[in-house]
DNA sequence: ACCCGCACCTGTAAGC
DNA sequence: TGCTTACAGGTGCGGG
């Protein structure tokens, strides 16, 4: 579910709720969403004793952070340890306050009660997502090192460089985490209409210019996308640690609307499958893009 | 290196 | 009204 945009928007409501907070207890509620992470950066199943320690249990938190869809939780120095949370495909973290009821209670796996009174919570009806506990800065740095650099601030020439080195089709290259963090199955459509690219256009025989375009058009449309509160689709499962849903489905130009008209050239949308994932775009407005 | 299919899960919507 | 099937925002694996 949810792509850069969204988890930017749990990001900054979260960082109002947990900043400078402790957290008095946690409760987890199933033990295979949690994993540690070793000294040498590598996944473990939690510890018997000790996993609520890990999981920030007694710890004030200091900062929420994101690189690509991932965000992290930081604790006060000197520890400075890090949760990691994966939202995967339904994941959401939000905040209640005190006796304020769950509105459902279902596949919910991880409880932190804070200091406030408030109370965190980390639900996963699908469970492709997970918490991980990262001990220290230096191998959250490294975790992240191994995602390419985020796609909010990505530069055309970090892109250039990226894309040059493949002969994948632009989207499966935009999609993979570790080329370019952030960007998912509704963003990379959207990015590519916005940049007039074909998703089957061969990255590496994109010119300079189509490059530029899309570097550009990658950051407007993350930019526009957390302004609108990021996409809610009509499951209605993507919800900032508010509660509050995004508007920008309402904007979108391709996503989910084959078979509708173009929003430039009226011309029907097109729909098929690029890197096993339902794929629209314009064959109208997006030329090969190698080419023009 | 790259692509595909599939697997991991649950919920929802569409089709019969 | 069922029951069945397909599909969904993500990622990771094995095999060709």
């Amino acid at each position: 579910m949810p792509e850069l945009p969204e988890v930017e928007c749990v990001r900054r409501s979260l960082l109002r709720h947990v900043q400078g907070r402790t957290v008095s207890a946690v409760a987890l509620f199933r033990r295979d969403v949690a994993r540690s992470v070793n000294a040498r950066g590598e996944d473990r199943r939690l510890p018997p004793r000790g996993a609520e320690f890990q999981l920030l249990e007694g710890v004030r938190i200091v900062d929420v952070r994101r690189h690509g869809k991932q965000l992290a939780l930081i604790s006060e120095p000197p520890r400075a340890a890090a949760l990691v949370v994966h939202l995967g495909m339904s994941g959401q973290l939000f905040c209640l306050g005190p006796g304020a009821p769950i509105p459902d209670p279902s596949h919910i796996h991880v409880r932190w009660q804070l200091d406030t009174g408030a109370r965190l919570f980390f639900r996963d009806p699908r469970r492709f997502g997970g918490v991980w506990a990262v001990p220290g800065p230096s191998l959250l740095e490294k975790r992240w090192a191994d995602l390419g650099p985020d796609a909010l601030t990505i530069t055309a020439d970090e892109l250039a460089a990226r894309l040059g080195r493949t002969r994948r089709a632009i989207k499966s290259a935009l999609l993979d985490q570790r080329l370019l963090a952030g960007v998912g199955n509704i963003y990379v459509d959207e990015s590519l209409f916005a940049a007039r690219i074909l998703p089957s256009a061969i990255s590496s025989s994109l010119r300079a210019p189509h490059v530029e375009r899309l570097a550009s058009a990658i950051r407007a449309v993350l930019t526009r996308a957390i302004d609108s509160g990021g996409s809610s689709l009509s499951d209605g499962m993507y919800l900032d640690a508010d509660g509050r849903q995004g508007t920008y489905q309402l904007s979108h130009s391709v996503y989910g609307r084959g078979g509708q008209p173009c929003p430039e050239c009226r011309t029907s949308l097109s729909t098929g499958l690029l890197a096993g994932r339902t794929t629209v775009w314009c064959r109208r407005c997006q030329g090969s893009g190698a080419r023009r």
